[in-house]
Formats: structure tokens, sequence, C-alpha cells
DNA sequence: ACTAGTTCCCGTAGGGTATACGGAATCATG
DNA sequence: CATGATTCCGTATACCCTACGGGAACTAGT
């Protein structure tokens, strides 16, 4: 009775192999050769640039060679995946605050480097260390405020969510922006003809009073940050508040 | 100095518009019959099913005749988005957490009947009627707490991104579990060999210490739901406070 | 009844994509 | 030099979207 036993993790793991005894035809690349290019070509022009044929001919190999090295497209996606969230480095002491900050800071960063992350899924994730290293530096993060063993769970992912969420949107952004050529804001302004001709203003009251009032004089990559770092400041301060006992409001 | 005019506009506001006087060969279609059919074929089958050449098949229809209808396909996307937001139908008065609860339940209806929304971006939405009914909607909710207006925005987007990100999670974990046969769970078990062969215990003591204290029991997807659950109510709590003036940790 | 104007219908053709299969090439070892 | 292991890769299949342009089908006007 075997088990169906999947190819990829012993590729997402495979710095923790040791080298195998040489023996067959020895060869030409790597597999960390193949995953960095992959990410490379993705770097600069997107997720569907890196195609199995656009990699091989960046290292000068027939497309059916890289299926040596890797099971298939999905997978190679997951290792780049992992590649990049180990890049991410996520290390560091300091308070409860100070690590979220710092978690931010690189996942914000790492999705403006490698905005094709936001292309990919975050459902069933690669199971590499990349990973697992967020996983532990997020929960970590929270453990330091002393919550209960069965709240550490809710509130990391919480937190990894909320940011992850932003991180993506900012990335789509701006993957939109390469390929349209357009700014977010420029779309909007294309888009003019919805407030003349279309918008109905009895049927939204709200949005009316809201732009009467001066309110929406922010660009929408604006609006969408401040929303992030206002939910950001309410969630980190439900997690902290929840430590001292009673939070009901009075 | 002609401005650039999307197409889509007038297609998504539609039924804005009153019937042009008929003229010309009479059309075997309409607007609405691809979009629905489309629709239906990516709720049974994805999205990537309701290929024009699909659509046009189930209409028995040459797949370029399609093309007199819609501009190409990603507009028929964006028609078929706002289509299921307008289905949506969110209306109806009450409290804040009222209005709050409407808007999540509806959401998660929603792509529970349509998963395929996961599959498409949230970045430039089609701005359709669909779509600015639920600006209206969570606006009008957060509204009723009696917020200064500059803060109307920031807190109806934490809202909408919040549990449209986790319905969205939910949708994907939907399709995953149609297009691969295998459930969250019974990916995880695949992956058993994870725990087995690879995890390093010394590198991630905190989930080790909740693992060791059973607070893992509970399935990924359940797992995402009580995040879900916890973050709501933390923001919805945050929200509520700011408007009793002062909420500063003392 | 005829024509002009308008609109719909759609065949063809081109450039992409991933990967199953099987055989040839290249190495270490005995 | 023979053997076994491994890498390399040519071919073929089945999809996808859509630009272009010409034929078909209708109304309105005369």
């Amino acid at each position: 009775m075997e088990e169906f036993s999947p190819r990829i993790l012993p590729l997402l793991w495979r710095r923790s192999i040791k080298a195998r005894k040489a023996v067959g035809r020895p060869p030409r690349l790597s597999v960390d050769l193949v995953v960095t290019t992959a990410i490379r070509i993705a770097d600069a022009e997107g997720l569907e640039a890196a195609s199995m044929a656009r990699v091989a001919a960046e290292l000068s190999v027939a497309t059916m060679s890289l299926y040596t090295y890797v099971p298939s497209r999905p997978e190679l996606a997951d290792l780049m995946v992992d590649e990049v969230f180990w890049a991410r480095d996520l290390r560091g002491e300091g308070t409860f605050r100070e690590r979220v900050r710092l978690y931010a800071e690189r996942t914000f960063a790492m999705y403006r480097a490698h905005p094709w992350l936001a292309e990919l899924s975050r459902a069933r994730p690669p199971l590499g260390p990349g990973m697992l290293a967020e996983q532990e530096f997020v929960l970590a993060a929270v453990a330091t405020l002393g919550l209960p063993l069965r709240q550490l769970n809710p509130a990391a992912t919480a937190i990894a969510t909320w940011v992850t969420s932003a991180a993506r949107h900012e990335a789509e952004s701006a993957l939109l922006r390469r390929t349209t050529g357009l700014s977010t804001d420029e779309w909007w302004l294309q888009r003019g003809e919805l407030w003349e001709s279309w918008f109905d203003v009895e049927a939204h009251p709200t949005m009316t009073a809201i732009w009467n009032g001066g309110a929406f004089d922010r660009g929408a990559d604006e609006q969408a940050q401040d929303a992030y770092e206002y939910g950001l400041g309410l969630l980190l301060q439900g997690i902290e508040k929840s430590v001292e006992g009673d939070d009901r409001v009075p």
C-alpha cells in the first residue's frame, strides 16, 4: 500500500539534501539555474513570458530538456515562489510591532521586485523552506505578546493575510501599468465618462455625499494604501488589547 | 482632440439605454445572452472553459460572431463580473453590524455560486452598476456610525477587502478541489512527508510549540475561516470604537 | 419593386501555449 | 570495451485569441 509521493517536496527542500554520487551523463543545468532563470524572465516580462520554451531558450537548451529538472510548469512556479519567499530572509528580534513592521516591509519589497507573485494563487502554496519561514516568523511575532496558544494562529493568519493582500494589490497595479501602459489614475481618467454619462446620483447618495465633501481627492492607489494602514492599525491594536483581559466595549 | 472612449462603459450600463430603432440585419443573439451563457459555462467548468469558441458553440454560432456583441474576451469577463455583482442584490436597512453581516453573507454566496470570480483580478474592476452598488452599500453601512467623512472610505475599503479576500480564498479552494479532485485536507495528507522527512524542529520553535500544544487540530480551511472571523471582529470593533472619541491604548 | 444604408454573420490564417513518448548521446565503472 | 544510468531533445497534438474582409439579411425611402 504505497502512498502517492509528490516529487515536489524533495525539490523544494533540495538544499537539505546531500549530493548523490555522480553517475550517468552529467547535467548541463541545475534546478537552481532553471528556477533563477525563470524568475529573472518573470521579473522583467511577467509570469506568462517565463514559459517552458522561453526559459529553455534563455539557457540555450531544448524545451523538453527542462523536464529533466522540473516535473511540469506548475511545479516550476512553486519553486519560483518558494525561492523568493526564502530570499525575503525573515529574521530578527524585537517587539511585536517591530517584527510586524519588518514583515510588512520585506513583503512589500518582495512583491515589488517580483510582481508576478500576484499572478499565482495563495491557496495550497508550496510547502518549502521559504513558506515555512514566513509562518514561523509571524507566529513568533505574535507569540511575543503572550497570547494563549489557541489564539496565535488566527492572529498570525490575520496579519499575514492583510499584509499580503495589500502587497498583492499593489503588485497587480504595477503589472497592469506595465501591460496596459496606463497608470491607475490614467485608467480612471480614461473612464471619466462614467461620472458624466452613467453615474446615477440618486442611487448612490453616500458616494455622492463623500464626493461633495471632497474626500475623494486622493488617487485610487493612495486610497488603497490608506485603507491598508488603517486596517493594519485596527488589527494590531485589537490583537494587543486582547492580551489585557476584557476587551468589550463599555 | 478626441478622447479615447472605451466601448466597455456603454456595455456595462446597457440597461440604462433605451433601445435604438431597428435598422439593418436583426441580431440572433444579445449581449445579455452571451454574458449569461458564458457565466453558466464558467460556473460549471471554470473560467477557462468559457472560451470564445466554447461560448459560441453553446449558442450554435460561429466563434467570430461573438465579436459583434463583445469587443474581446477581457471585456466579456468584465461583463460577467458586473453581472453577478449586480445579481448579488445588495439592499437593506439595519444597523452597521446587520448591514455588514448581510454584505458578507451575500458576498460569500456569490463566490460560492461563481467561484471563477477568484480567477479574475480585483484591480481595475468593471465600473458597472454592480460594482458601484457594492461601493454604495458598504459606504452606507459605515456611514450609519456617524464617522467623519474622511474616515468612511478607508473603513469601507477595509471591510470590503477583508470579506472579499476570505470569500475569494474559499472559492479558490473549491476550484482546486474540482480541478485536482482533492480536498484541502487530502492535499495536506498527501504531503504528510513534509513533517516526517523535511520539517526542521529547531528552525521552527513556535510552530512546534503550537503543534505540541494541540492547537493545530483544525483543518486548513477551518483555520482560514477562524482567522477571517477573528479579523472581522477586530476590524468592526475598531471602527465602532473610533466613533467614541479617543481610542489610544492607555 | 428597387436601391441605399446599416448591421450581423463568419471562414481563414497566424502565432502562442504545455507535454507524452521514445530514442540518441554521454558519462563512470567494472 | 561492455554495461547501466542519466541527460538531452525532435515530433506531434490540441488548445487558445482575434485581424481582416466579404457575403447575407434586414429597414427606409423613393
